[in-house]
DNA sequence: AATGAATGAGCCTTCATTCAT
DNA sequence: TATGAATGAAGGCTCATTCAT
């Protein structure tokens, strides 16, 4: 008998079984009966639920991204002062969450793909232009002299950039290390005008 | 007697393939066939230079870190004076080599695949712990009192950072906006201190 | 629900495939591709019945040494008197089944694989540890004081090498004329006592 | 230089270069340049000196067949009488040379070839009708009587056989055991007509 | 909704053979 | 005579995708 409402889960399922096969084999060898075996389900159901395998690719990376965002905001709500809002952007990149091995991994996999899929380059460019505003938004609120736009990027960049180092170190399971630096970092930008 | 002495120009050509390959299909459809055929061989030949496909990528990284480590090199003898030698090293990064969509494409590559494989992680790992001792010695020179380890760590971070902001913006064939966004970073942390 | 059961049905046809692939073009030039194409089934669907192609190989050996076990109960159970007994186990080894051109191919090809690969010489050696203990069985109810060993052996070397003969003649379609020679020779073997 | 004369050294090289080959890594994996590194040569000089690798397989079976009828007349020439020179045919197969694993190897490989190669198959025909009517003369002599064509196909069939058994025993690198089951067989087949 | 059997294209790799030197 | 670079055709195997059930 067919069950009703299965769609959502296995969509789910499917997506962190995707995450974790990515982690695991590499996205080289991340087959789709791979990534079903995760998921518990037969190879087959993969096509009901997504078109194809590139589908299904980039709806993770829209999940992650989406989740991304979904921290930045629970923290953004919870900030009182600009300076917390500035940061509440910053530390969502850093929450245990993001910084697990499986995402690290899946976020730079996806990355490295979006320079052959036009689709995937779309909503990482999307994303990062929302970043970058956020950011401008929340500096701009600091410190109104500031060139926000330049303040932005350096820390969007060196966001970025710590997620890299700390890919490159497989035994970094802590987020504590990159984030402090990037709190220091952000932090005397911060004070050197008012210094 | 055969034509002799043909390894170093083939491998040179592979590699070069390689590396265009990458940029153009995309790791995963970077196969040795368009390889061969991007290089103007036979796919057969692949193998008598290289003992399989992964020998061939691993040596491309290879050799692209060594580049980038020439770059350095050569502008770091030309400097005079200390702060020279620390953008020196900065500036080889953005080099017009260095930041060509195609070893662009290929250092992503490179960062993504190096989760799932030891060796490529051990030289990249290597490469970063040079590249940050090589900023530490050079920011050592400049000021003394500053904790070099952790701008040497915010100033690496930045610069792969912004190679990724690079990347996601196809369009950005031109590499002096991040490089001055970059220097413009590390000389207000220079005079962070002396303001 | 998929097609169910059809593992037993199609390995029953890749290995009579295979069988028959070696006896037209030779172990060798037996591709997996031909041996599914005989089969009449796609080239990739071997590998989901078989590991790989040594695997179809081996588990062809072990099927044809099974059929001649098989073959051997069967001759045996009908047995009345020693003699008989003795008969129904060399007779099985020129029935028709086991004389076809298809199968002494096959044979000759497990033989001389099976100095490369010592899976293949194992269950060889164990098949013939059982016929000769076998024989020697079957021998002692016919003369307790014989010396059944040598015999044994004997029996088991002459219908290897009537195999072998037969393999020789590609025209020789007929089992009759090694069988009896088989015959004649154990005869004469088990009158030179009483004689 | 040319060297000149290097014709018949480079085959003799080369046949044996085979034989190991054959031995070592199994027929299927005898390739032309294994052999031609073995033997210490280039793969390229293979073809100059035999026209493809069919044809160095085909002179390598030859040789061996050569070299066994070497063996057959020299001890031929010593015996002095009709039994001797019975014997004579039956040792040469067990001969030190003929029995070592390599060469015991090859006789297996190249008999199974023979299923698929015409050629192949007509100089072991060949071979074995001149082996049989061999073993009849010598019979013969011995006694007029008795149906020397069954009793030379026997011979030779368990000489086969023998083979066979023995290749299945890698360690068996001795073959007193084989040869002494052969001759305590033929000379009872002797005694039975005078016992 | 779900299975897993089945397909067929394509990948990496090997190899007999040829050829320029 | 001899080399080893080079070719190109398979071969084994994998995999996204489809389909009967």
């Amino acid at each position: 008998m067919p069950k009703l409402g299965m769609g959502p889960v296995r969509r789910r399922q499917l997506i962190d079984a995707t995450i974790i096969s990515i982690h695991e084999y590499g996205l080289a060898d991340t087959t789709v009966t791979r990534i079903a075996k995760k998921a518990g389900v037969s190879p087959g159901i993969v096509h009901h639920y997504f078109a194809d395998k590139d589908e299904l690719l980039f709806e993770t990376m829209r999940d992650m991204l989406e989740n991304l965002r979904r921290e930045a905001v629970d923290r953004f709500k919870r900030a009182k002062t600009p300076n917390q809002r500035l940061f509440a952007i910053i530390d969502a990149s850093f929450s245990r969450q993001q910084f697990s091995p499986e995402v690290v991994t899946a976020w730079l996999a996806l990355y490295a793909s979006s320079r052959n899929s036009p689709r995937l380059a779309r909503i990482l460019s999307l994303y990062h232009r929302r970043l970058c505003s956020n950011l401008v938004s929340a500096l701009k609120q600091i410190d109104p002299d500031e060139n926000h736009h330049f303040q932005a990027e350096a820390i969007a960049a060196l966001i970025d950039g710590l997620y890299l180092r700390a890919a490159l170190n497989p035994d970094l399971h802590d987020m504590d290390s990159p984030r402090q630096l990037a709190t220091r970092f952000v932090s005397q930008m911060l004070e050197q005008k008012n210094g």
